[in-house]
DNA sequence: AGAAAACATTTTATGTTTAAAATGTTCGCC
DNA sequence: GGCGAACATTTTAAACATAAAATGTTTTCT
């Protein structure tokens, strides 16, 4: 692959400065931004609605598409397991914010919609998480969303590319 | 009624069309990249090393202060909670990659350090995550990975500005 | 010196997340 | 029809994460 492997082993210093390095300094940084702001978006749900952030995301999912999801179509749009929208699926139905239902021609499958209850609450949500989210990107320019937008959608390509 | 809910529906579908929704386009878009990278990693440090990401992230921040760190600043590198860093290195110290050493000066903290043991383990898989990173990376040229750090380093700022 | 405030860490209780096993369902094939 | 593989979901066990209380240490103030 590459002859840097042997003399990053040796020369530890070296690799510092190496080109190898820099996408790792990357991958970092492209996780302190999203870990920063994950918390950040965490902390005011519950304080401002006393709802975590995989509940809001498991019903934003929803309100996209209103004709319902099943669970493992949920499990795959939020990339987490799929015993985790069970739980966070339980805790909502008992809550009414959103319902499951047969699907007639497949009994394996749940169907999931948001409860009429449950749009309205999201809807309130919605509003002020996306207010959340343009007060943090509020610093770049409509020039600079467009290129990090750009770039990330060459990175998602590259991440999915390589996987083999 | 109806024609309520019609109009929210119609505000709705035009603030969609927004440029505060681009916001929301692009921090789902940064989420999705961060997740679909974690995962790959997570997955991969536990079949080739049966290691799970906090604990090799914790070894790894150990491997860059060959000093040593207390379990208070790993926790604030980590952007974790204290209670978190403590268990993980309970485990790291059973397995003896790790040691806890009292400071002279200050019997309330501890240095934590890498062992040669554990030094030598995190070489072995700090080569081949690096590589995992640079292949996933791969697909970007050296220009567009300094466009992108740069743009991440002014979203970082101001994430930390809008914290009030 | 002695009390109180600040500090660093661990413990405890609770909840989240994952991987893997278990359960129940559908489909293809003979 | 019935067997077995593939599928969708739930359950389970272990690891991880947080907040808050507890423990022990240092510093500061009088």
């Amino acid at each position: 692959m590459r002859n840097g492997k042997v003399r990053e082993a040796l020369d530890h210093e070296s690799r510092l400065q190496g080109e190898d390095h820099q996408s790792i300094r990357l991958w970092l940084r492209l996780l302190t931004c999203t870990n920063m702001i994950e918390q950040r978006l965490r902390a005011r749900l519950r304080e401002e609605f006393s709802i975590t952030l995989p509940r809001f995301d498991f019903m934003a999912q929803l309100e996209r598409s209103p004709k319902g999801l099943t669970m493992g179509e949920l499990s795959r749009r939020m990339m987490v397991s799929g015993g985790n929208v069970s739980g966070i699926a339980n805790q909502l139905v008992s809550e009414g914010l959103i319902n499951r239902t047969p699907v007639p021609d497949n009994r394996r499958t749940f169907c999931v919609k948001l409860t009429p209850k449950g749009r309205r609450r999201f809807a309130d949500m919605a509003i002020a998480h996306e207010a959340w989210v343009v007060e943090m990107m509020g610093d770049l320019s409509p020039d600079e969303h467009h290129q990090i937008m750009a770039l990330l959608t060459r990175l998602k390509a590259g991440v999915t590319d390589s996987e083999s």
